[in-house]
DNA sequence: TCTGGGGTCCTTTGCCGA
DNA sequence: TCTGTCGGCAAAGGACCC
């Protein structure tokens, strides 16, 4: 443990449903819900006035609409959320070359590498500056903790929530911990709580009385090991900069149970072909193929296959996907299919005689792709052309608005921007020629607008998913 | 209307070669 | 030479995180 609270960690509130309010005035106060909008959909982030009827992250979207059914639900808006975590990334920077970021909304800065925490007071004078830089910069708020190692960083951050900045100061790590249920630490989830509760242990401070021994028989060795460290506040894992990609994958899941066959193949093509999209685009190939199967009942399995070399080429990673399904059962049917790739490497070298193999070692499946024997190809879910709620639009004489929903043939539009009162309602039929997708409008006058560019893969609400309309 | 998507890391098991 | 074992790799599953 280091003397001074030198890590800062950074969490935004609530990110994607403040960015929603800072860009829907009419959202503002409201309880908001960001999530996949499908069948199957889940709350991706509830805005604190969402969770105060219950409604939390990772919640079942019918769930939440029905602890909640006055809520905006709004798809979420990935090219905004991304170009203002940029603008936030990019504040960070300034305190210190090594900083750690861990998603969207949440980094770890090491202060210590930046030269921005001799003390515990320099430290929180560095914390408070960089809340007021960011609410200036992105018109949205984060909570910041600093302690001396990540792990209370990151517990302070959550304290200080919402808008808020928590310092621990070193020394009183101790007693601050022990009185806190077991699940705070990080790497204890679900399964480890209820292990530790059946040995009788639900507090951090009864973790520490275990002893390791103890932890150790119950959770094994690694995990076991370091929540004895992390119980007694002790936590030396270093800020790291530049983590490495392990692996690139891509998943749908479907809105109705498939079981048919061949659109199973051809889903599974579908995204071996996008995966290896990203793979490309980053410029990487991998020599580990992964199909991931969740059945109806959600029982998930995966089937893995390593190649001579590794690859970015789309019809290799189709082909091994193809190989692998051949040995999965899908007659009950299946919730989800994913295609990933691991074992990265940096170059993009093709092994052509390992290509040659592995095709001629699966002979018994004909070349032909998904549409076998003249019988019509398999249909993807039509891609719906619906207006989805949130999304932004143009319409020629009224303006920039967003979705507020739509159905029979029609669609409501709220018109009004960040900086507007709150706008009006009106209703257009679907196939307005006046009405088009728009661009995500900045939310403060001087940010720069959200680097377009295309994000075809980033969207994450499944084969219906909602990408904006053209 | 039960349960997303994209990751990381760890454990177990089986196999193979030294 | 036989046997044991050890390390590394591959495959599969599971827990966890945001």
């Amino acid at each position: 443990m280091r003397g001074q609270p030198t890590v800062l960690h950074l969490d935004m509130d609530a990110f994607y449903a403040s960015v929603e309010q800072a860009a829907k005035p009419s959202l503002r106060g409201k309880p908001v819900i960001v999530g996949g909008l499908g069948p199957r959909g889940v709350v991706a982030t509830a805005s604190y006035e969402a969770r105060r009827f219950g409604v939390h992250s990772a919640m079942p979207m019918a769930q939440a609409r029905r602890l909640c059914p006055h809520a905006a639900f709004l798809v979420p808006r990935f090219q905004i959320y991304r170009a203002i975590s940029e603008t936030v990334m990019g504040l960070l920077a300034e305190l210190s070359p090594l900083v750690e970021p861990l998603s969207l909304d949440e980094a770890f800065v090491d202060l210590a590498a930046g030269g921005t925490a001799a003390s515990a007071e320099e430290a929180r004078r560095t914390g408070e500056r960089l809340r007021a830089a960011i609410r200036e910069a992105t018109g949205v708020t984060g909570s910041v903790g600093l302690a001396g190692s990540k792990m209370l960083a990151k517990i302070a951050s959550e304290q200080a929530k919402p808008d808020g900045l928590v310092l621990i100061r070193p020394g009183t790590e101790r007693e601050l911990l022990a009185p806190m249920p077991v699940r705070t630490l990080p790497g204890v989830g679900p399964a480890t709580a209820e292990v530790l509760r059946r040995a009788g242990i639900t507090t951090v401070g009864e973790t520490v009385q275990a002893g390791e021994a103890e932890l150790l028989r119950l959770l094994g060795k690694a995990h076991g090991a370091s929540l004895y460290l992390m119980a007694r506040g002790v936590d030396e894992r270093p800020v790291v900069a530049d983590r490495d990609t392990k692996s690139v994958s891509v998943e749908d899941t479907f809105d109705v149970d498939v079981t048919d066959r061949a659109r199973i193949r051809f889903e599974v093509a579908g995204l071996a072909d996008r995966c290896t999209r990203r793979l490309r685009a980053a410029g990487r190939s991998g020599r580990t193929v992964v199909l991931k199967v969740r059945r109806y009942d959600f029982t998930t399995l995966t089937r893995s296959e390593t190649l001579r070399g590794p690859t970015d080429d789309p019809e290799v990673v189709q082909e091994a996907a193809r190989r692998l399904l051949e040995g999965v059962d899908t007659t009950e049917g299946v919730r989800l299919l994913g295609v990933g790739v691991s074992g990265l490497a940096d170059f993009t070298q093709e092994d052509l005689f390992a290509q040659a193999l592995q095709s001629s070692r699966a002979p018994e499946q004909p070349a032909a792709e998904p549409s076998p024997g003249g019988a019509p190809a398999p249909r993807p879910v039509p891609r719906t052309t619906d207006w989805l709620p949130g999304l932004d639009v143009t319409h020629e004489r009224f303006g920039p608005g967003w979705v507020q929903g739509s159905g029979v043939g029609r669609v409501t539009i709220r018109f009004e921007r960040p900086d507007s009162p709150p706008g009006r309602v009106r209703t257009f039929l679907v196939d307005d020629p006046e009405l088009t997708g728009g661009e995500p409008l900045p939310l403060v006058e001087r940010a720069a607008p959200p680097g377009g560019g295309s994000q075809a893969d980033s969207v994450s609400s499944g084969p219906s998913r909602g990408t904006s309309r053209p």
